[in-house]
DNA sequence: TATGAATGAGGATTCATTCAT
DNA sequence: TATGAATGAATCCTCATTCAT
């Protein structure tokens, strides 16, 4: 029983820190998930920090604990989704494939990882969209960039491997990496303004489909006559 | 005197009328390119309506009696140039050509416009990432909807004759067209997000033309085998 | 009659002008009698411009019509009560008197302008002890400075004149004007502390007189033996 | 083991008792030092408790620990110091000098002491100039009031003395001290706003020491004619 | 019709103070 | 007793919109 007390005793100046780090923890993790919802609903410029207090059920004051200010928060959310999005972006690639079927999968998992976490891909395209640069520190604005070429990294090395095998026709890995990048952006941000409008289409599953094929058609290397 | 009074009048019912419709005319004009110009570096939220007065040379008051409201005049900028836009873009289809050429001729169209105009895309393309959708009329929503459509239709016609010459594969022209306008409106995008991030990238030309023949041959016909 | 409508006409483009001026005018005015009681009173940081336009019976917002920010309507304060001074100091100088009776005279105008317009020197003198200067651009600054100089310039000329006549002994009299000007100041605003804290003293008028005495016997040439 | 307990519990009742104080009284310094170096600096209003706390290297709770708020640390801090200057000042006063000559040392001491601890004097005068008394508790005001009084006591002692010896002309001894203490912090004060706005003059201790032979001038009883 | 002064709700940020641990 | 995370009232400033002239 006194070792328990004892054990008591150190928590309450060793052990008592982990709970503090767990609830700091899952306060940032409120926060940015609250701040996710608001910046990707109305942008950075409309985002209303009251909103993302109240969302994440912290007072007002509690953001700048975590945050220096709204555009670091801002590039938190950023920073936060887009590691985990690299993350299973990464693993959702499989060697043995073809790179026709690489491509494929990758198409298909950015696709699902849409459907089910459309803020994701918003919020993370967003900073393409907005003037939001100007007010970022620098460090902020490289750690974004750098996240951005790490998820180009794994398409250019489908791309590359791909040429390498004779799957492809010879290009710049990189340029079309950057581009199917862009067109897959594209797509699914155009659906999303295209719902806004409540403008009806076709379905984007099937959409996105045919683009893959057409650009898999665009991308193969012709049949040796 | 008499004679000189009645003049006035004269003027002020017939002669007057049309000055005065000039000075409208020329008002509105103004406001239009102003707020083309802030709204473009500012994007929706961020502009302010009071740089728009400056600019255009008006009493802020001004601009309410030409329009209702700040989501108003944005739409209004957005239909204006895009009228512009779509009647170029119109004038750039010689049915004379080949379905690929007609694309490539289109594109470059697309291009050269936007390599001179950067704002009037950008304004263009805008709303599809902005939400201002909430602030506007009905009216405005379909007026914006339907300059969406008029250009896309100019697209999935020449895909259309395309697929009914036998130059490109079957496929949906208004999904295809929507396609190539996203890919179009994302990598001019794109292009400009990398330079306020300061990336060095190919020049935009180069790409865009890669990117014309690798969907070109991704639209193309199978080879009769 | 009609003649009178002309001049309503006339009046409606050009005579309305000066309405708005004065109209204007008033509020500047008002909008600068509220800030200096309120600055007084609680000294640049505490002040509050919510309670500022509360007393100039404007909206907030039209504080900063009028001026750029806190620190600017501050040295606005400043100024106008300064130049006010200024002009009522510079008129307080008799030439034809002697130098003695010239600073007692100046001594009692300044004693006079406090007594019945504390705040004026109150928020003259505060610009000294409080560290607002980082906020105010270089313009205000010297504004400020000069203002301050133009004062000095009054009691300096009265100096060196005493000492020309040999009523007083020599000294350096922008040093001397300096140093009266800062007894004046000192005496009034430690007569205000004490008031604050409640302490009973003698009247000040008559310590003021005193201390008028005993700096001019101190100022005083010697007597030739 | 039974016994490292009790010599624990043992040095927790008696020997630990004088280690704790001396602790707290440690922090209590800590604390005081860095609060007169940010109130200095800032001013009572714009002071920030935050950066006091992270001076004194404790917690910003701790502050509320020794202090029941600003107001009162603001006080504590003035006490401190100015007990600190009382005991100086009267260790300063020379008994076997005349009257004039322990009023030039007085003064001496109060330049030099200046020179070397500016803040001392600027926290003490600044209670002067700010409206901090409101959130004083009513023994913190008295408490700062004896502090003043006490200072004012040695001045007048000097001047009591020196009429008594027909060195000086009759007055009234605490009004002059009040008097030679104002001269005296406001150039200081004064000087000290002229190095905030970055004008030049001669350099104060001559000028100080002018003054104070133009105020020994001044206080000398008339010669016997 | 045009003006531009006035409005006031709204929003980012700060900081003294509290309180659970 | 010490900590430091959390609080939320307070404050400066912005800007779309109104309205008297």
């Amino acid at each position: 029983m006194s070792s328990e007390r004892r054990g008591d005793e150190v928590e309450s100046t060793e052990a008592v820190r982990p709970r503090r780090e767990a609830k700091k923890a899952l306060h940032r993790r409120r926060i940015l998930e609250a701040a996710r919802e608001v910046f990707f609903r109305d942008g950075f410029v409309a985002a209303n920090l009251d909103e993302v207090a109240q969302r994440a059920d912290v007072a007002k004051g509690t953001l700048y604990r975590y945050f220096d200010n709204k555009a670091e928060l801002y590039v938190a959310v950023l920073a936060h989704n887009g590691e985990i999005f690299e993350e299973k972006l990464r693993g959702s690639v499989d060697p043995a494939l073809s790179p026709e079927d690489q491509i494929r999968r990758t198409a298909h998992f950015y696709f699902e990882h849409w459907t089910t976490n459309t803020e994701y891909f918003q919020i993370f395209w967003a900073l393409e969209n907005q003037a939001v640069i100007g007010d970022l520190s620098d460090d902020a604005v490289e750690e974004i960039t750098k996240l951005w070429e790490n998820c180009l990294r794994v398409l250019a090395g489908i791309i590359e491997r791909g040429v390498a095998q004779g799957a492809f026709a010879p290009c710049d890995p990189w340029e079309v990496a950057n581009f199917l990048w862009t067109v897959a952006n594209g797509m699914i941000q155009s659906e999303h303004a295209a719902a806004r409008r409540r403008i009806r289409r076709r379905p984007l599953a099937e959409s996105f489909e045919n683009a893959v094929e057409l650009l898999l058609r665009g991308l193969a290397a012709p049949a040796p006559s």
